[in-house]
DNA sequence: GTCTATAGGAAGATAGAC
DNA sequence: GTCTATCTTCCTATAGAC
């Protein structure tokens, strides 16, 4: 492999590495194998990272940052609230299905944030990145659609980031894709009616 | 150490293991630190299981009947249904933030279960036995109590699992419990809503 | 910046005495 | 059944040539 610059070789890694975890796990994904994921000789992962641990704060921060992207692009006005719903909470379930490890990497992630000494704050920003996303949009399309809530936005906006999680990391164990389907139209509904006026 | 039954030890270690990974995390979990938290040798150990694995399934295996426990215990008829209803996650609630660490250990165990070849049923028995005690509850409820219900009971004990999987887990991460207890609040007020009658 | 080679340590599992 | 001591493997990280 020819030379690069640090930043470029950065980001070779952290992506070679989060290829290596989604195919084999954070516990089983060694710094050589990511090194190997990314065709480079060990020497050139620790040149580029102190540690297997700075490594693994570039891909926690790149993997919210691109799991924000798809909730952010999930929901999306459309002509009525309902349908406007509907679409994002689909648009999002199909990433989830179309996607389950990467999905499954996020939350491996979260617990290695959490265990790891000095890391929880990155965990933290996550799940609060996932809430402000849709507190947001939340109140982008109250200022759009016009209507009014039964619930404060941050209560609405924290729920909405808990129950996709709760119903992701069940569908990623028991998967049966239709059954978290009706799952995801009864949340549907919910909201729906948590909201009035139109 | 004196001299013990096979399945005592095993019963002896399972625990120290629990003990273990509740204080330092699964990753960091090893047959020594397990061990010695037994106050047992390495030996012993792996006179009593095979492997690290075995070991694992059986604590896996036990895991899961005491957090059903919790479930099921929490979950008793009450004077009315909507008392019972917010009594029984109030006393849920009050086990998830008395123990946070314990769960947590159910979270890291589930990834455990679905990333080790031969362990994805585990994982599965776990959030279908989940499933299964909402289901027989609401059923048990509906025939002492007397009402209809507005989903399915298979629909209803799903989502039952995932949003109160989805609301601890979001609580591990970003604590503030008196925030997350406004969200279970809107849960609540929405299970009794899905319930028409008495 | 990138390589080959290796240090240094910790983990799972076993051997063999008691 | 339980112990101490050890084998083997694999990991993170570094050294030093190019």
């Amino acid at each position: 492999m020819g030379r690069m610059p640090l930043a470029d070789r950065r980001r070779q890694l952290t992506e070679a590495a989060i290829r290596a975890m989604t195919r084999d796990g954070v516990a089983r994904t060694t710094t050589r194998s990511i090194a190997a994921e990314a065709g480079l000789s060990l020497s050139v992962f620790h040149y580029c990272f102190d540690s297997k641990q700075a490594l693994l704060e570039s891909v926690i921060e790149t993997i919210t940052d691109h799991c924000i992207g798809v909730v952010r692009e999930a929901i999306r006005p459309r002509t009525t609230l309902h349908e406007t719903i509907r679409a994002g909470f689909h648009a999002y379930w199909d990433h989830v299905v179309a996607h389950p490890d990467e999905h499954m990497l996020t939350y491996e992630l979260t617990q290695y944030a959490l265990r790891q000494p000095g890391f929880a704050h990155l965990a933290r920003r996550q799940y609060q990145l996932y809430r402000d996303t849709y507190g947001t949009l939340i109140e982008d399309l109250r200022t759009t659609m016009g209507f009014e809530l039964g619930v404060p936005v941050e209560v609405l906006a924290r729920y909405l980031a808990a129950m996709t999680d709760g119903l992701t990391l069940n569908f990623l164990v028991l998967g049966d894709e239709k059954a978290a389907g009706e799952i995801l139209d009864v949340i549907t509904d919910h909201v729906t009616g948590l909201v009035r006026g139109a």
